[in-house]
DNA sequence: CGTAGAATTGATATATATCAAGCCTAGTGG
DNA sequence: CCACTAGGCTTGATATATATCAATTCTACG
């Protein structure tokens, strides 16, 4: 699970996901000679908002939070960092988020000004991060309906059909029995991520549990015995998704 | 104010602003070739949410709103189009959310295949799009504070504010006095775009006007005596915005 | 002038926040 | 090995901001 810090591009997990997912032999080997590893443990911020952003990169294992915080100290996560998700934008200097290790996290770096200059020259990795920000745009949309628009209870319901979406793409096999969602979220971040208080959070998850929608584990490992059951609970339509 | 139809790209009010904000005088001709104008009258719907999406296209005048609806008709607003804000996502065949002309609005259209081709061989427009796309994701993100942390008030606030910077960098010029916004929302859109009821927009914009925080002059006129008031009232940190 | 949609304003209901207490669980040090 | 602690979590009682329901009032338009 834990990736060596040396890992080879074409050994890579993310490789197919991430920024350089339309490289080519060449163009990843160009990549290899730039980038560098970094680890964070859990709980380590990795990027302070207002900071300097000398580097951009994509996470490669672990999971990782964006958020913004106001003077007064309300939180709003803007994003959840998963594998293969990308860090920085190139062309600001100043990072607009804190970003924190949620779980013990790998990153695979490149410098911010190399990387701007790779990015003039490899449509491939432009075009992919293109195609990325656009994805990313459509998750920030649709995570705008969930705190605009729904419920506690739907909320909490559609962070965990997210989040098991995800993992389900990544490991392809046709799951025949319960979806096991290894969720290493605090109630705290659960709530920042979803406008709502860690009491409310942790009142619906149990209202979850209670009426059998979700079993919990461990506190922080989710049981999910009926996926469909669980979108219905989202509030989303049923058809679209 | 209203653009003829055929209007040449040169003398385009959104020129430097759109997706061709970076092409040159050849890459503008070739635009120019495959280019049309389609105009939308208030209320009209520009996109619907699940259709096919054959073009793209910028706003070149008017405003439009883009959104979401759940199966139990619950709505919210994911973005507000000003002018030379980009509609249509290259690599997408069907439109994931609604678009509607708030006012009238004239759009600068392309075709979608032909654009995509376009895309590829252009990386001025490329690079521009990637470029348009992070700040859209960076406005999706700021809105995701303001849905899942702000109050009422503080939201109207700040729908008012990001109106006001976007309609201030347009007319460059330095007001010395009043800003006078045209606002061409109902309350309903704006409850929409703000995660509300029409009834708690119209008590909270009375409020404002009831403490001189704003003066209305039309429905849909606001006067904003002192943006830095204003901006107070948004909760976000002064320093910072 | 009359009508319809938009907006305002008031009374009340309700979901979630806030305040408060206690309970788990993992890790620590005696 | 076993208290002991601290952080995370749960649960309960109450407060509150906003939603909901309802009645007018505006405004534009035919």
């Amino acid at each position: 699970m834990t990736p060596r810090l040396d890992l080879r591009c074409a050994d890579c997990g993310i490789r197919h996901r991430a920024v350089c997912a339309r490289c080519d032999e060449a163009e990843l080997a160009r990549l290899e000679e730039v980038k560098f590893y970094r680890r964070y443990e859990a709980g380590q911020k990795i990027v302070w908002a207002g900071d300097e952003l000398s580097f951009v990169g994509s996470v490669v294992s672990g999971i990782a939070t964006m958020s913004q915080t106001l003077e007064d100290g309300r939180v709003q996560m803007v994003g959840l960092l998963l594998p293969s998700d990308f860090i920085g934008r190139p062309g600001r200097e100043t990072a607009p988020y804190d970003v924190t290790a949620a779980s013990d996290v790998t990153l695979c770096c490149f410098r911010r000004a190399p990387f701007e200059r790779l990015l003039a020259d490899m449509p491939h990795v432009s075009g992919r991060l293109l195609e990325m920000t656009l994805d990313e745009l459509d998750a920030a949309r649709e995570w705008m309906m969930v705190l605009g628009r729904k419920t506690a209870r739907e909320r909490i319901a559609s962070l965990l059909v997210s989040v098991a979406r995800r993992e389900a793409s990544f490991d392809l096999m046709p799951r025949t029995h319960d979806l096991r969602l290894d969720l290493p979220l605090t109630r705290e971040a659960m709530s920042e991520y979803l406008g709502l208080t860690i009491e409310t959070v942790s009142r619906q998850i149990s209202q979850l549990g209670r009426e059998g929608v979700i079993a919990l584990d461990d506190r922080r490992r989710i049981l999910i015995p009926d996926l469909d059951r669980l979108i219905v609970e989202t509030g989303d339509d049923v058809t679209v998704a």
